[in-house]
DNA sequence: GCCAACGTTGGC
DNA sequence: GCCAACGTTGGC
């Protein structure tokens, strides 16, 4: 399985909106960059993901799985964007701030820290293992 | 194929 | 609200 990365602004679509959506989830629409997009492809079903707020919050609040295959972004107005759908699987039980991020020394590779405005976003297990403790939630 | 201009993102 | 970083566009 591999992990992933989320952003969103809470504003536009929040943890909570998420959460409303229950089991079925939502899809990830909106992506136009190639390089989150192509993050999208490698995505399989089952992998799991934190979801982010930017612009406000700056925290991960919570952990999502992807819920479908990779799929034509139905928001598109051409063939060449791609998306999937996360549920929320559960919360964090504290909130990881990017000033944490950015202040651990397993955190600094991550592209949250590296490349702020990439949207999707690879995470490794090494990462995910020690987010997950931070955030006191199983992995 | 280069690069200047422009638009968007996101932290501060 | 500002601005730095980055990606995209389009003229040459």
């Amino acid at each position: 399985m591999a992990y992933w990365l989320f952003k969103s602004e809470p504003d536009d679509f929040s943890w909570d909106d998420l959460v409303a959506k229950g089991e079925v989830g939502e899809e990830w629409t909106g992506v136009r960059n190639y390089q989150a997009r192509n993050n999208m492809r490698k995505m399989a079903l089952g992998d799991r993901g934190f979801f982010y707020h930017s612009v406000k919050g700056l925290e991960i609040v919570g952990i999502v799985e992807i819920c479908t295959e990779t799929h034509p972004d139905s928001t598109a107005d051409s063939d060449k964007w791609d998306c999937v759908d996360v549920r929320a699987v559960m919360p964090a039980e504290t909130p990881v701030s990017l000033d944490t991020i950015k202040t651990h020394p397993d955190l600094q590779d991550m592209a949250i820290v590296k490349q702020s405005r990439l949207s999707v976003a690879p995470v490794t297990e090494v990462e995910w293992a020690v987010l997950c403790a931070m955030l006191g939630v199983e992995g």
